[in-house]
DNA sequence: TCTGGGGTCCTAGGACCC
DNA sequence: TCTGGGGTCCTAGGACCC
């Protein structure tokens, strides 16, 4: 038996926590550079404010004073989400953290799943002060449609849905209620196409014929079926597993023209991107860098870059990394055009350990950059991320993050501390 | 003027091997 | 006219997720 937690709106809750006199008022969390909106509150759902719209076409009903938004805070929003997830891990006997803002946890042999669903919400309510709910059923795609159930039908379910304790009626009509495309891993795509054969509805897509929805769209969905008629396919992943790429990318507030501009983050992406690799453990075989001209500016220049190599040895060094990628840059920098975004991107990745084989004869003497990134790794962990950075990337600033609207990092930081 | 970022899995097809 | 069979590995692209 499955649950999948879930906070309500995640970071627009995690705002609220702070800002106790916005509890009843519509609130929004911005993407990146102030672009787009990502999170809503139930008010602001209410006012008709879409997922994904751009900031500039909704900005006046902040000027109105009808809205509230903020930059997103990922420092605060991270630090929460370890929160939820320690809370949750005290109760149940395994999790599986899916995203920052929801987890599934394994719930077998436990009884009187209802209550434990509701203990799960007061508790998280009261030690972090994160809305949440829950769904619980035999299979982990079932319980991702318990909890949009209970989110959708708050009022009704008190947040907690526990698909078991429906008898075969309430459970059909549950799902003739709900479009196909709410079920976990059916997006808008293959959406239309199962309209185009009838099947609109979770029920329809749950009495379709299975041969034909392998034949048609392979095993991703006729394991979806499975899953949804109440067949487990699939287990919780209670390791964290290692990536198998590492992108780091990054829009800029201003369009950036140089090549110091574009140079400085790319020092600042690769820096991250190989701290990460270190982190799990391993390095990279390929390396590739990408450049972009902002495609919304029609008036504009377009142009994209991107070059990869193999690398010779594999690296999680950041030096040797960045030196790679600054070459790449060069390699694809064409003068004239108005840069929008550049990241780097790590794949090829493998564990360390694979390559460190003993020499027979000779004692393995450290490698003195590897002792190097170590040390910076040290220094990293207990002074802050940008508590070392390569000369490279203060070569410019321009290319940082707009973030107008950005609270503080009320848990993460002592200067912001909140004070009474 | 202003439009996010970071991932995963699966499949088809080509290259290559014996 | 007839032109093997079975396999692996890699890559690009498409779909999905939050």
């Amino acid at each position: 038996m499955f649950a999948l937690i879930d906070g309500n709106n995640f970071y627009c809750s995690c705002e609220k926590i702070y800002r106790p006199e916005l509890k009843q008022q519509p609130i929004i969390v911005l993407s990146n550079n102030d672009g787009c909106v990502i999170s809503r509150s139930n008010e602001a759902k209410d006012m008709g404010i879409r997922m994904g719209v751009p900031y500039f076409q909704i900005q006046h009903l902040v000027q109105q004073g009808k809205l509230t938004v903020f930059s997103s805070n990922y420092e605060l929003y991270a630090d929460l989400s370890r929160r939820m997830m320690d809370t949750i891990a005290s109760l149940v006997p395994a999790i599986e953290i899916y995203s920052i803002d929801e987890c599934f946890a394994d719930l077998r042999g436990l009884n009187n799943l209802h209550k434990l669903g509701q203990d799960l919400r007061h508790r998280i309510q009261q030690w972090v002060g994160i809305p949440t709910c829950v769904g619980i059923a035999p299979t982990r795609t079932l319980a991702k449609f318990c909890n949009h159930l209970a989110k959708r039908h708050r009022n009704h379910f008190d947040g907690v849905v526990v698909w078991a304790d429906w008898n075969h009626n309430i459970q059909q009509r549950a799902l003739a209620s709900e479009p196909v495309t709410e079920i976990w891993g059916i997006g808008c795509r293959i959406g239309q196409k199962l309209a185009a054969q009838g099947i609109h509805t979770a029920l329809d897509f749950i009495n379709a014929h299975t041969p034909t929805l392998r034949k048609q769209f392979g095993v991703v969905l006729e394991r979806a079926q499975r899953e949804m008629q109440g067949i487990p396919c699939s287990e919780l992943i209670i390791e964290e597993p290692n990536r198998q790429n590492i992108v780091r990318s990054r829009s800029f507030g201003n369009m950036i023209t140089s090549l110091e501009g574009l140079q400085a983050a790319i020092s600042h992406h690769i820096s991250a991107g190989a701290a990460k690799l270190r982190q799990q453990h391993s390095h990279a075989h390929i390396i590739g860098v990408f450049i972009y001209t902002n495609r919304f500016r029609h008036d504009l220049s377009q142009y994209n870059g991107y070059h990869f190599i193999k690398l010779p040895q594999p690296s999680a060094n950041t030096l040797t990394l960045n030196h790679i990628a600054q070459n790449l840059l060069r390699h694809i920098y064409r003068p004239g055009h108005e840069y929008k975004k550049c990241g780097i991107e790590l794949s090829g990745i493998e564990p360390t350990q694979t390559f460190q084989q003993q020499d027979l004869f000779y004692s393995n003497l450290p490698d003195s950059r590897t002792e190097l990134m170590s040390a910076w790794d040290n220094i990293t962990s207990r002074y802050g991320r940008n508590s070392i950075q390569l000369g490279s990337e203060l070569q410019s600033s321009h290319w940082q993050m707009t973030r107008t609207e950005l609270s503080p990092c009320y848990t993460t930081q002592w200067s912001d501390l909140l004070t009474i």
